[in-house]
DNA sequence: CGGTCTGTTGAAAACGATCAATACGTGTGG
DNA sequence: CCACACGTATTGATCGTTTTCAACAGACCG
C-alpha cells in the first residue's frame, strides 16, 4: 500500500514522475496495489528484446538502457532511462527492445492488463499514459534528427546537454557518466573510438574537462549547447 | 454525413485505415460529423512545423512527407505518409514537424479537442488512437536503428522494401516513386548524390532496374530484402 | 530556344570506421 | 605489497565510405 507512496516521496518524484502526476491519494492507492517492486543489480535485464510485452515499468532509482540488438550483432541504444521514466508502452505483442540496468536499478512493475484496465477507470492515469507516449515520441524524433543530420561532435555535445537535463545529480561542473563509451557510441550511432576522440577534442578545445573517464565537467556550457543545437 | 463513409468505401480503407477499424455505423457517423474534407495540391503544407497542434488528419489519398527543418537549414524527413495514415497525435502544444503534400493530397481534418472528446466516449476510437501511437512509435524506432546502424546501401534497400509494403499500387515489378532523390536522401540521412550512386550501383549489380528516375523495378527482391534486413 | 529543376556521374576531400598498440584502473592471487 | 590480468579508455595510422564540389544530361515549360 505504501509501496508507492514511500519511494514516491523519498525519491521526490512529485512532478518529475509522469505516471503519478496529478493523482490523488485514493488513485495512488489503487495504482500501488497493482505494482510490485523489483530490484536489479548491474547489467541485468529487466526484460529481453522479443519477450512478450506483458509488463510495464516505472523507474524508481538507477539508470538503464533501452537497446535493440540485431541478428548480425549491431546494437542501437534507443534511450537511457532514469528515475521517473516509464517503460514498455506499446501495443505490440513483444518488446522490440530490451532494457538492461547500468547500475543498481529499482523499478515498479505493472502487469500490462492491470494497468490498462486501471487507466480506463482513472482518467488521470489514462491521461498520464497518453502524455508519456507523447514525450517518448518527441524524444525519439529528436534522436532521428540527431542520427540523420548531426556530425559526430554535435551528437556528443547533444548527449552532454541531455545528460545535464536528465541525469539525476548532474551539474555542468560534474557529470557522472553511468554508461561506458561503447554505450555512448551505440546511442549516437558512432564507434567507441570516435566518441573517445571527440571528447578528447572537446577537452583540447577547452569546452569540457575529463576528470576521470566517467566524470566530465563542462567548462563552456554555452559553446557545448550551441554545437548541440537541435532546432 | 456520408463524408466519411463514401471515401471510406471508395478508397477501400476497411482494415487498412487504423482510425476507423472496428467501428460501427453509428460510431462512424459521429466521427464523420467532426471531420472536414481538405484537398491539397502538390507541395502545399498541410500544417507547418511549430504551428499550434490543434488539428489531426487522416490521409484519404495521395502522399505526403513529415519533415523537420532546423534553423541552419538541415532537413530530416521523419516519414512518408500514405492513405490510411493518421497524423498529428501528440500532446505537445506545437507540431514538431511539418507535413507537406508530394502529390494531390486529400485528408480528413479533425479538431483536436473534438476528436479527443469523442475518443473518451467511444472506446473503439480510443483504442484505435492508442494502436496508431504504438505503430508510429514502432516505425520511428526502426528509423532510429536504420540511421544509427545501417550503411547507405542498406538504407536504400530498406526504403525500397518499405515502399513496396506501404506505397499504394507498388509491386516489385513497378514502384512509382512520388518523392525526389532529395526527399529520399533527407529521409535516409544521406546526400542526393549518395542515394543516386547507390541506386546506380544496385542497378549495376542487377538487383533493380531504373525504368525512369521515378520508376523502379526490383529484379532480385530476395537480395534487396537481405540487404535491408533489420532484425 | 534558353532556363530551370532534377538526376547522374566524376574527382577530391573529409569524416568516421577499422585495425592496432598503448595506457589506465581495479581486483585477484602470489 | 607487488605482479599480473582483465576490462575500459585513449591514441595513432590507415582505410573506406560518404560528402562535397563540380560538371553535365535529360525533362519540362515558358
Amino acid at each position: 500500500m505504501t509501496q508507492l507512496s514511500s519511494p514516491y516521496k523519498s525519491v521526490s518524484f512529485g512532478d518529475d514522475c509522469m505516471l503519478f502526476k496529478g493523482m490523488n491519494k485514493c488513485e495512488l492507492d489503487r495504482l500501488s496495489k497493482s505494482a510490485r517492486l523489483k530490484v536489479l543489480t548491474k547489467q541485468q535485464y529487466l526484460f529481453m528484446q522479443h519477450a512478450p510485452s506483458d509488463r510495464l515499468f516505472n523507474i524508481v532509482s538507477g539508470v538503464g538502457i533501452m537497446e535493440k540488438v540485431s541478428n548480425n550483432g549491431r546494437r542501437q541504444i534507443f534511450a537511457f532511462v532514469y528515475p521517473g521514466d516509464f517503460i514498455g508502452l506499446s501495443n505490440a505483442e513483444n518488446y522490440q527492445y530490451g532494457v538492461k540496468s547500468l547500475s543498481n536499478l529499482t523499478v515498479y512493475e505493472f502487469k500490462r492488463q492491470n494497468l490498462f484496465t486501471l487507466a480506463d477507470e482513472l482518467p488521470t492515469l489514462g491521461g498520464n499514459l497518453k502524455e508519456i507516449r507523447s514525450v517518448v515520441m518527441s524524444h525519439t524524433f529528436e534522436q532521428v534528427y540527431l542520427l540523420g543530420q548531426l556530425k559526430a561532435y554535435e551528437r556528443v555535445c547533444f548527449m552532454l546537454k541531455q545528460l545535464l537535463n536528465r541525469l539525476p545529480g548532474a551539474k555542468p561542473s560534474n557529470i557522472e557518466l553511468p554508461m561506458t563509451r561503447t554505450d555512448i557510441a551505440d546511442y549516437l550511432g558512432l564507434t567507441v573510438e570516435t566518441v573517445s576522440r571527440t571528447l578528447s577534442q572537446l577537452k583540447a578545445d577547452g569546452l569540457i574537462s575529463i576528470i576521470s573517464p566517467n566524470t566530465i565537467s563542462i567548462l563552456n556550457l554555452k559553446a557545448v549547447e550551441e554545437l548541440a543545437n537541435i532546432s
